[in-house]
DNA sequence: AGTCTTTTGTCTATTTATTGTCAATAATTT
DNA sequence: AAATTATTGACAATAAATAGACAAAAGACT
């Protein structure tokens, strides 16, 4: 009882503009003028004239972000009701489950001033505790509550990515078994599954493949750039771990993809994978970039220069990198060819 | 006032240009001007002239789209009504628009008297011919598409099991590639991972630890177990493939699970498998029981014999098997160890 | 084949609407 | 004092509608 007493008052957990502009990505000039102009929010003030936004107004505002790349005017949609939102943002719900909102314990941490790393932090410790325990569901319910707080960019730079490279470190010291790995590895996948939702993209959105090579079996990486890329408006088409050469070429060429993206994690010095990068960069069309990155690309730097591709260290360089490769979308060698039609050739 | 009215009542989604352009792939340009020469959608205007489309002026021009690359000419069939462009289409619901839509065309089939073998079957095909054009996208719609149509149940006995038995044969055929089996896996993936979504099991919930053992690459089967196990109430841990039996048996004690289960896919003939099986049966205690399931079970029936595993065979017998399972409930031996307390350690 | 016509997609230019950003100022917070 | 926030009006950039012209492709015909 004392629990849903304090559940039910805290539940209008509220926010300041930064904390709203952290979440959503939004500027505060955006913010705010689209409370002016289309009252698509109308947060509380404080009693100095300090915007305070409720859970449901950031829900609101990321709807309406979706909405938006889904190439929806905001003129239009501003004033719709929230579950109309959702249905336009293809926005799964992003309400949680009681369970989730029982563990009240870190949003004191957000809803001040603190600035966000705190939060995450927190939410990391937490995720790794949860993996030692072995205990599936709070670490996936610690996951889905981190998602809701921090928004997702923060969720992925703090959190996700931190987390990957944590379990990764304590697998190697000994620290962790083989068996939370796979635990943990599950739950980011999940993680990942849902956070990407079915959005649809725009049909003349770019393609990256992201896979793994053969003999790299950890797919976390992947699929975290999967879920970046996308969230980039890329078309990410995801082959899971472990594609030999061949295979990935194939999928590139198929999917008309513009980029390949692979993750090299464990094994930093796999006799075999320089053969098999070269393989690759054989078999792919040379306007197609490959993009390598993880915490054992630098054991292939020799093969990597030598290909031309594309070494990443962190998820900001890849986000520079994307934006920078999908201008080159429009420019492409017209040669009347019709391949700027996305249509895939029906040649079935 | 009349389009207000229509709106507000039939809930119906308007879209502006630029999203109908995301949507189909079509131009803008190439929109207005089959308007304005065909007449193939009339959308309604906003008050300051701005074109909204609605729904069925959005499917419509998918179809149109699709009819064409299908050989048709827009001048002949921009005015068709939309049946005869869904059969011209020959789109089997490809891009679908979300839920509302899902339920209008094939009606026919579910609702009457028909067997529902028969849509299913429809949508077995669909799919199969989906990965065979390496379409991630189209695969995940029809797969949510037939979800709602044919139900949990239903969808895993009639398109699940035989869509992952057929991308299994069609991939030992040499008709797919790796590519398309990885493709697959990570769409059916996605669709379980959805599927079974944040469901709040009770605290008494058994647990079942679902894996494949070491050197069984394919995941698929044991996906779709974790999936009817966590369907019939059981707590289903899911680790991935390839785990160690040293690391199958502590995830067992550690979740406290009743059960084991195993699938055993694709090499038949693994001669270090039956030596692992009975490592793994060996570490785990007698309480819990092994399950062993997948097409390849029976290529180890002597060693399954031997260490007492419970051989399956559909999905059916697997149903009653976690029925009888359960009934088991008694108070395993508990060792008075707390980890059941999902606390979260607020160590921030 | 070559020529003509029709069909169909693309392009340009102009106008209007929409929407994001900026500048300047004042108040508040740290 | 420095940084953040709020308010307002103005401005720039983007997107959409319209009309007309053009170019590429597909057929039809010699």
């Amino acid at each position: 009882m004392d629990i849903l007493l304090t559940c039910a008052m805290k539940n209008e957990m509220q926010f300041p503009i930064k904390a709203v502009v952290n979440k959503t990505g939004l500027s505060p000039h955006v913010i705010r003028i689209w409370e002016r102009r289309y009252h698509a929010v109308t947060p509380k003030r404080t009693a100095t004239n300090r915007r305070v936004y409720s859970e449901a107004d950031v829900e609101r505002l990321m709807c309406l972000q979706s909405a938006i790349t889904a190439g929806h005017s905001i003129g239009q949609i501003a004033q719709l009701p929230l579950e109309k939102l959702r249905a336009l943002a293809q926005r799964n719900e992003p309400h949680l489950v009681p369970s989730v909102r029982a563990m009240a314990s870190t949003p004191a941490v957000l809803s001040a001033n603190t600035p966000p790393e705190l939060g995450a932090h927190a939410y990391l410790e937490n995720c790794l505790a949860a993996v030692q325990r072995f205990d599936a569901a709070t670490l996936e319910a610690i996951l889905a509550r981190a998602n809701v707080a921090l928004g997702p960019l923060q969720m992925i730079d703090r959190v996700i990515l931190p987390f990957v490279n944590r379990v990764g470190e304590m697998w190697h010291e000994g620290t962790l078994r083989v068996m939370h790995e796979h635990l943990a590895t599950s739950a980011i996948r999940t993680f990942c599954t849902n956070l990407k939702g079915p959005q649809d993209l725009p049909a003349t959105a770019p393609a990256i493949v992201v896979t793994t090579p053969t003999g790299q079996a950890h797919e976390l990486g992947a699929l975290i750039v999967a879920l970046v890329a996308r969230h980039h408006g890329w078309n990410a088409i995801y082959l899971g771990p472990n594609l030999p050469a061949e295979e990935i070429a194939a999928a590139a060429e198929v999917s008309q993809a513009r980029v390949v993206a692979l993750s090299i994690i464990y094994p930093a010095d796999d006799p075999a994978l320089p053969l098999e990068l070269q393989r690759l960069r054989n078999y792919m069309r040379a306007e197609v970039a490959l993009i390598v990155g993880g915490r054992s690309a630098g054991g292939y730097a020799k093969v990597l220069n030598e290909i031309g591709a594309i070494t990443l260290h962190d998820a900001a360089e890849f986000r520079r990198t994307l934006d920078a490769l999908r201008v080159y979308a429009k420019p492409a060698a017209v040669s009347s060819q019709a391949l700027r039609e996305p249509s895939v050739a029906a040649s079935g």
